[in-house]
DNA sequence: TTGTACGCGTTATCAA
DNA sequence: TTGATAACGCGTACAA
């Protein structure tokens, strides 16, 4: 049977209620060990395992945290996910996971959903360009990380963790150009209101200007194989003139990587001899494609466990009745620069 | 505040908390339209939202499902979940997702965990041999799903989702070493006590033991990069070698194919020519890469479709106080076959 | 060291 | 068309 309850056990057992509720919360201070054993014979034999609503009812908190990401079969969200799983699970919390599909609408759903649910707790990778959208879960003092995208209107006391995504950008964008190369093509493909991308596509931007040099941005949609082939071939030129070319190609998101790839070796074109080309990237594979991509690292599990560790300190504040925002803190972590040599 | 109840929206509303449960459930058969709106009203301005937890304890049900996946930064677990999500979501399901890390300690655990929160159905890519390790499940009547992963004992009225990968592979296998390859290399990496890699493995061995020609299986554990080469120069030969080579290597992992081109690249050894590289991939990037490989895809998001709504079967028939493993049904999807040429 | 009794927020039953 | 009230399973203050 599934549905022995704690009664039960106090009953078959011989003892009350009341020293079962503590034996199973571990409060073995005054117990006699012969009881502990007999209960957990008890329990044992029962299957007896206690209902997380009832007692969620009692101690007022749930255990459980909520986490949205923007699209789980993005290798972001489920590295990000895993480290958020690799600090929360061993601290006792479960996690629903949402996948909000890079919709505003989906998203707010799903934080109704979270919030009947009692989390303790939030994670989100956001789609809301205004942080009205969150204010439902500020009202009511609700811990919450913000990951990886950025909302203008945040209010500072509302914890944020992010990549360095401009500075990276702008810092390699600047070396690169300035060492040589006439322009920068780069190349995103947007899915939610708000990414990170944009950011990177600015770094690079900026780099740009300040070198008095051109800047392009290519938004990749969801056209046929032959519209980034033919985009390319305008920005970079076609063979002619390729000798002279010194364009710097910037790949903002890691599938884009691969169909540029596919796109440049179907238009001939070889870097680094026909032109530069550098990539953001999520994780190792990039590096097992070939030689000579300077990549720009972020690591989402890390930024995941620091969103969670983050959180943890939130929900301590808040079981102590205290405003969990004060416990909230800001963090950008590094991007790796890897040099196109060293692959 | 956030701690508004039921009975706070009746007592402001002016009526009883029977009436605002009944609106709250969607039972507006026999209410007033004014005092539908009348309640709204209320329910808006006090930020009302019922505990799931307290309503979990009347209804005997949680609407949730526990999902527990091998390793959330592998690409087929992720797709997965989507699959799952895309079903259950909308079927008004929460889904828990937890990460064994293919530990069958962490995964006995994580079932302990979701029992607790008294889930309504599971789904579990399992990481144990044998099927004792989930017995606490089928003696609770707790609906289940088995994915991916094939175990020895399994009861047959319990559900499994796999993919056709013995089969695919035999098919394959059989079809390239009769049209004159001289022998297969297998290359795996197990991660579990159990995997689809092993099955597929057979296949491969199988139908070369019919053509009676040599197989061998290479596992592929952490070594570092030259293992590999090492291991690949003695089995395909090195340049010398090279010309009358007629191996056909075959990569049983996603990420292992990334590893292998590699080394290949490394020994300068190219395919088609002077091997065949046959690939299981479970999404589209492998086909970026390169020209020329063999690819078994399948479709783990198709997987966990299919997983979920027979899931959902079985939470139905089990709402219904029936036996839900009579709902059960398994199911072998298949693998697509995509020939070198048309990539 | 152990037991009794009440309350958590919701829904279902019965009554009006 | 609406209410009053008894459960659901657990934790804890208080009593013994």
């Amino acid at each position: 049977m599934g549905k022995a309850t704690i009664t039960d056990i106090a009953h078959e057992t011989g003892v009350s209620v009341t020293t079962v509720s503590r034996f199973i919360n571990g409060n073995y201070g005054k117990m006699s060990a012969e009881t502990r054993t007999r209960i957990q014979t008890t329990i044992d034999r029962l299957h007896y395992s206690p209902r997380a609503s009832a007692r969620q009812m009692r101690r007022r908190q749930s255990m459980i945290v909520g986490v949205i990401v923007g699209d789980i079969s993005n290798v972001f969200s489920s590295l990000l996910f895993k480290g958020i799983y690799n600090v929360l699970q061993p601290a006792g919390y479960d996690v629903m996971l949402m996948n909000s599909n890079n919709s505003v609408d989906q998203e707010r759903d799903e934080i109704t959903r979270l919030q009947s649910q009692q989390v303790d707790g939030l994670i989100i990778q956001p789609d809301a360009r205004d942080f009205r959208n969150y204010e439902t879960i500020t009202d009511s003092q609700l811990p919450l990380v913000m990951v990886d995208r950025e909302i203008d209107d945040q209010p500072h006391h509302i914890s944020k963790v992010t990549s360095d995504n401009f500075d990276s950008c702008f810092s390699l964008g600047s070396r690169l150009l300035s060492e040589g190369y006439d322009k920068v093509v780069v190349l995103t493909r947007v899915m939610s209101q708000i990414s990170a991308q944009t950011i990177r596509a600015d770094g690079f931007t900026r780099a740009a200007q300040a070198l008095k040099k051109r800047a392009i941005r290519i938004e990749v949609g969801d056209h046929d194989a032959n519209w980034l082939d033919d985009r390319l071939c305008d920005e970079i030129g076609g063979s002619e003139q390729k000798a002279g070319s010194r364009t710097l190609l910037v790949s903002l998101m890691g599938p884009l990587l691969f169909q540029t790839l596919t796109s440049l070796k179907r238009l001939k074109l070889n870097f680094p001899d026909d032109l530069g080309l550098v990539s953001f990237d999520d994780w190792e594979w990039s590096r097992y494609v070939q030689k000579g991509i300077y990549l720009l690292e972020q690591d989402p599990t890390a930024l995941g466990e620091q969103a969670a560790s983050n959180l943890c300190r939130q929900m301590e504040a808040a079981a102590g009745n205290q405003d969990p925002y004060q416990a909230s803190r800001s963090l950008v972590l590094p991007v790796r620069d890897v040099p196109a040599s060293s692959i």
